[in-house]
DNA sequence: ATCGTTGCAAAACCTTTGCACCAAT
DNA sequence: ATTGGTGCAAAGGTTTTGCAACGAT
């Protein structure tokens, strides 16, 4: 499953912040918000720093934000471009993601029928979890 | 307690402010943000008023928040009951808002699969409208 | 007359910037 | 050695709160 990216993808460092910050995100698999993330990590990673890490882990598609609740959460999809699902948990908060041929399809001949040309979509599906339930 | 909200339009009063902030989002078709409500309407209504006047909105259905811009839109839509969906110019802004009965059975479905309960979805497509190609 | 609504001032918050030092490669 | 990353301090910007006055019903 996880596989240590140790290697040196254009200029990414393996530091002690990252390394924290990856792992909190791991741990609580749901989406959290920069706040929550350094508040967790308080007195071992400066705020700063915080939202620094997050910045360089999106702009290399290893976390995204989740649109209904703005947090953060790991990239667990081969990420196939631009094509973002999530079944969300108002109750636990926890969110999974998904990817949906069909949906997608769909999606491209709503905008195409409204005249727009379609270059990516996210669906945010939210409601109850199984173990919430 | 919680005064009845079912006084005709819920103790909803007809004022300046709300008729100006309504008027500059009718105007912009688009999604709009907080911050530029009320660079809009500066002089005209506090800053502080606009964000109160889109939260009485919002709690009333009248707007709703843009997913990918975080930003304000009337809700064009009869808005039956938690199904929206937005496509999103991602040149000129325009948000258009659609509803796709086939879109939400088969995001229901995505959900039962996996377990979930879908209570609402939320789907934006980001692209570029006609107008803009 | 009653309450919800507004404006103002101030506070609270979250996020970014600048800069010197540090560390991974 | 180089280059990117970090912490600290401070700034920037957005949103919220408290309170007295106002105004729509």
């Amino acid at each position: 499953m996880v596989t240590s990216r140790t290697s040196s993808i254009g200029g990414f460092k393996d530091t002690r912040p990252r390394r924290l910050v990856l792992r909190e995100l791991q741990k609580s698999k749901r989406a959290v918000e920069p706040t929550e993330l350094h508040r967790r990590l308080r007195g071992q990673v400066d705020p700063v720093t915080v939202y620094r890490v997050l910045r360089a882990f999106e702009e290399r598609g290893l976390v995204h934000r989740h649109p209904s609740s703005g947090g953060f959460a790991l990239c667990t999809m081969p990420d196939t471009s631009g094509h973002h699902g999530f079944l969300s948990c108002r109750k636990c908060g926890r969110v999974q993601e998904f990817v949906d041929k069909n949906l997608c399809k769909q999606e491209d001949r709503i905008a195409e029928s409204s005249g727009f040309t379609s270059e990516s979509h996210v669906t945010d599906i939210i409601g109850v979890c199984q173990s919430c339930r």
